[in-house]
DNA sequence: CTCAAAAATGGTACCGGTATCATTTTAATG
DNA sequence: CATTAAAATGATACCGGTACCATTTTTGAG
């Protein structure tokens, strides 16, 4: 039942009702254990008596916690990161924290507003994306004093602890893995290079790769497109016309490999005999999808947790043991190459 | 710069160092017309000086303003709910209003502690999916007296406003025209129909259009599976081991109809000449896949900036001149039915 | 230059929780 | 039953903004 004026009900008018302290009723609902039983109870009867909902602005205020965790992703639409979202916000859910998410669009520009926004919210903790930031931003951070943690790539020095896996190393094996195949003349298809460690990262392992083998480097094989199934359809036709000794493609994210495969279904083009397609994340059409995708799998959901597990111990005030936490990759082996 | 000592600066000290009261500094921050030019100078210049980051948890309480507009979705993974959301936040933002998040897993309960959450937060407004809620979300929303908008599925008595397309219309119009096409036998493979509205209703629609053609209504032919990939492929191998006269299959989500359509090519047959397939939602994907998806193309971009063309209007305090906002579909034509 | 109106600025209190420390009540022990 | 430690409860103040209304300063007309 709500009384008649329809201003919300206090914690001072659930502690008149319930015939305690506002101090009393507050802790009662905090179910602290200083309260007795029967104590609590009548808080907690008046509570809903009143309809009583807790102002979260007012303790967050009072408490200098938020019970926040923000999340800040490169963008909304790839379920990759959605994934390890999803597994952030499920590990963090139990300990009553939140999610604020944001999206940068890759622009450190953005980045650093949100992350003025999450410190202006108190966030509890903030995790990035990657370690890609203005120097604003890394000064934010840094006097932020709070828990930060960077994700999905690993950096010698993070700002405070980062939980991925080497994108060198993936990328490298995978281009070492076609050149084993037989593969040559082998094309790359980056998505959105600029302010992105990750697919730079990826781009760094594959021209390793080719050079440790004695290959020549090169640039027109080399493609920088965005993230969507219709670039990575594009940048394949693209290679095949300016190159037509090319024999396997692998590209920085399944759907950009997707798209290149789609083109190379349209083409009639025999993959992996005409050309190899490879992957990278293991997206969960990739084993659909015929020929099903050669790619590397990235334990999306174990980084979420991971990172959520440092975040919690930050905040409960547990010493670090860690910083860098390398959560490994898996070349997972199919059909397109 | 900062000050020696870690604690962050407040409203206070930003006045003290630009030589005017709290309240004044305060105003010459919200880029109040009521300051002079020179004295806004000052309070900026001691701000920026101060690194001073402004405590919103303090801002909300005083104002009873959050500046944070809920929005509560089905799930992370589908990329349907990503683009809609994207184009509200898109829209808000530049009115200074932030988003939070969150994702009920289509169950009521999850629900409404989502919105119990966001209430305690003094979100400003919330979006929700569909209107199957519980009762006591249904009272919590109504005794909230915040703006509500429902997206994504019509309703005659919304909450507040709604704004969606008819799930029902354009579930027959598919069935019609697959009708049109010839198919006598058509299958139907919904997802989690259960507390789902959208599902529901395009479940009914594909009903009506097959009794108005006197079609006997088939239950062996109605799957009821989760959102991914693999339940579509899955659903569509179980109902051609159960009606090998089955001609047409209406899935409704794209997600399903891929997986469908995939198992289609992995066992050889023909698409549409054995079989069509024809899915919901116009993804990305399914202009790409071969063959190419007959779908039905929801607006959602559009939902998204009505949504929070809504959302502003009344928290702007506009009388309403309209609750309920039919955004259309469209049927795409395309190779698959 | 005067004076009224408008604009800018400031003092005080309040938003709704909770920390702190004091006080009262309860439980435990001999 | 007295005594004391432990547990429960409460009074007050504070977190950091801003609303409200009073006061001062500026502006512009005469």
């Amino acid at each position: 039942m709500r009384h008649r004026n329809n201003k919300r009900a206090t914690i001072r008018d659930v502690a008149k009702v319930a015939g305690v302290s506002p101090i009393t009723a507050s802790r009662a609902m905090q179910n602290s254990t200083k309260v007795r039983p029967a104590t609590r109870q009548k808080v907690v009867d008046a509570a809903r008596q009143l309809d009583y909902i807790p102002n979260l602005a007012a303790g967050t205020l009072a408490t200098n916690a938020s019970h926040l965790v923000a999340v800040i992703l490169p963008n909304m639409s790839n379920s990759i990161f959605a994934d390890t979202l999803q597994s952030i916000s499920d590990s963090l859910r139990d300990s009553g924290y939140q999610l604020l998410v944001g999206y940068s669009d890759n622009s450190p520009e953005l980045e650093e507003s949100l992350v003025r926004t999450f410190l202006s919210r108190r966030a509890d903790a903030i995790v990035l994306t990657g370690h890609v930031h203005s120097d604003q931003t890394n000064a934010l951070l840094k006097s932020a004093a709070i828990p930060i943690v960077e994700m999905w790539s690993l950096n010698d020095e993070p700002l405070g602890a980062c939980v991925g896996i080497s994108n060198f190393d993936a990328a490298y094996s995978m281009t070492d893995y076609l050149f084993g195949k037989g593969h040559r003349k082998i094309g790359f298809i980056g998505g959105l290079l600029e302010n992105n460690d990750r697919t730079q990262s990826r781009l760094d392992g594959y021209r390793a790769a080719l050079m440790a083998h004695n290959l020549p480097i090169d640039e027109s094989l080399i493609r920088d497109v965005p993230f969507e199934f219709e670039d990575g359809a594009r940048a394949m036709r693209e290679l095949l016309s300016n190159n037509n000794s090319l024999d396997a493609v692998f590209a920085a994210s399944d759907i950009l490999a997707l798209g290149a495969l789609l083109e190379c279904n349209r083409r009639r083009l025999r993959v992996p005999g005409d050309i190899a397609v490879a992957g990278f994340d293991d997206e969960r059409l990739a084993k659909l999808i015929k020929p099903s995708l050669t790619t590397i799998g990235v334990p999306r959901r174990a980084i979420g947790e991971k990172v959520a597990g440092v975040v919690l111990a930050a905040l409960r005030g547990e010493a670090e043991t860690q910083r860098v936490f390398d959560m490994g990759f898996s070349l997972v082996e199919r059909e397109s190459a």
